[in-house]
DNA sequence: TCTGGGGTCCTAGGACCC
DNA sequence: TCTGGGGTCCTAGGACCC
């Protein structure tokens, strides 16, 4: 492709995704305000329908503030299982008919249709496209197509409940202008509040600033923003993206200082992801143990390691990082491990550590879990004694 | 209103090497 | 003996996204 050669765009995005899987499952859910998310007392909203939203309901708020304001909203925590089976049959339409796409998120694609022409062709093919989803699927899907990914993406944002837009070449800048600013992608909550105190609001006023002061007041990211303002962006659809790391983290109904079961925590979150690693056929060179105080102040203690996947080393490792990590006697809310730095492999036999029936016995057990699920066996280490009954490993232990 | 869990990407400083 | 400069790797923290 030329370089000045305009490039055509789509992006595709499930419209409250969550919602609406849930509502092909009970037709009941429909026309009422619906939450989905953590209903522990410490849950955040994940997904909210249009009908909870009127109350002022948003993702990412605490459930109980969501409760409040939407006292009568159906409030269910969600089945993530079901939702990626959905999400891979959207995918499943999209690749048939897509010559290239990006798998954004779970419920996010951008199309690649340079070269098709713009108006008769990937407007109406696009517009097929979306109702070929909602056909096979019953899942509403709205789309915005332009001369890239970011104005699609926010002209989606724009055509969004169950609808369609498209931004005509050259008309990106003025599009955007009467938006609040907040609708460009990388201005979250930070950003958003730094730019209302200097009296920024709309993207018009933004992309009156001059580049130069821009980068001043923000350093490079000012630069990124003065070209988004203005709907410039060059990046390409990756149409396949390989997973970066694997992390599991746990935030506890009541904050604790307990260091056996702290422990037995992460021993048996470690446990988990390294079975997820070995699953994926990948090994790891980098663990990261992370905690959260009472208060809030977080911290993270990372560790390169030899290439592995087994359970004794990353067990090991996650334990010693805690230790290093958890120094100021107060209670912790959270606790995460993390594996980065992930390459395909297997297990490497380290004959110094690994004794054949110790290698046999590993086999054995992912063997099981393969057949039964993770939790079907665990360490004893790893079984916490002050798990309630229902979320307790299925009470094997070896 | 006290703030989930799974990710990605970026930055800054220090260590280390030549 | 008061101290270069570039490259690269590693660690910790933070912002952001869905």
């Amino acid at each position: 492709m030329y370089r000045d050669q305009k490039r055509t765009v789509v992006h595709m995005d499930l419209d409250t995704f969550f919602v609406s899987v849930e509502r092909l499952r009970d037709s009941r859910l429909e026309g009422k305000p619906l939450i989905i998310g953590g209903t522990g007392g410490r849950g955040v909203v994940s997904s909210c329908s249009y009908e909870a939203r009127k109350f002022g309901v948003t993702s990412a708020m605490p459930m109980r503030l969501a409760r409040r304001i939407c006292p009568h909203a159906t409030v269910i925590s969600g089945d993530h299982e079901l939702y990626s089976r959905y999400s891979n049959l959207v995918t499943e339409v999209i690749r048939d008919r897509a010559p290239v796409f990006e798998k954004s998120s779970i419920d996010e694609f951008y199309l690649d249709l340079s070269g098709m022409d713009r108006f008769f062709g990937a407007w109406k093919w696009a517009i097929e496209l979306r109702q070929f989803v909602i056909n096979e699927t019953g899942l509403p899907i709205s789309f915005g197509l332009s001369i890239n990914k970011l104005v699609a993406k926010v002209a989606t944002g724009e055509a969004k409940p169950n609808g369609q837009l498209q931004v005509d070449p050259g008309t990106e800048q003025g599009f955007l202008a009467p938006l609040p600013v907040s609708r460009i992608p990388m201005i979250g909550k930070k950003t958003g509040e730094f730019l209302i105190q200097m009296g920024v609001r709309q993207v018009l006023t933004l992309q009156q600033i001059p580049r130069e002061m821009l980068q001043r007041i923000l350093g490079k990211p000012g630069i990124q923003l003065w070209n988004r303002a203005r709907g410039i962006d060059d990046s390409p659809i990756v149409p396949y993206v390989e997973r970066k790391s694997i992390s599991t983290e746990r935030t506890f109904a009541e904050d604790s200082t307990d260091i056996v079961n702290l422990r037995a925590t992460i021993a048996g979150m470690t446990e988990r992801i390294a079975f997820k690693l070995r699953k994926e056929n990948k090994m790891t060179a980098c663990v990261t143990v992370k905690i959260r105080y009472a208060n809030f102040d977080t911290e993270t203690r990372q560790i390169r390691v030899d290439y592995t996947n087994s359970d004794h080393v990353l067990i090991r490792k996650a334990l010693e990082l805690f230790d290093a990590l958890y120094q100021r006697r107060m209670r912790l809310r959270l606790v995460g491990v993390r594996f980065t730095n992930l390459i395909y492999g297997s297990h490497q036999v380290n004959l110094f550590e690994d004794t054949e029936k110790q290698i046999r016995l590993h086999q054995a057990i992912d063997n099981i879990k393969f057949k039964y699920g993770a939790g079907a066996l665990m360490r004893g280490t790893s079984v916490c004694t002050w798990q309630k009954p229902e979320i307790q490993p299925q009470n094997y232990t070896i």
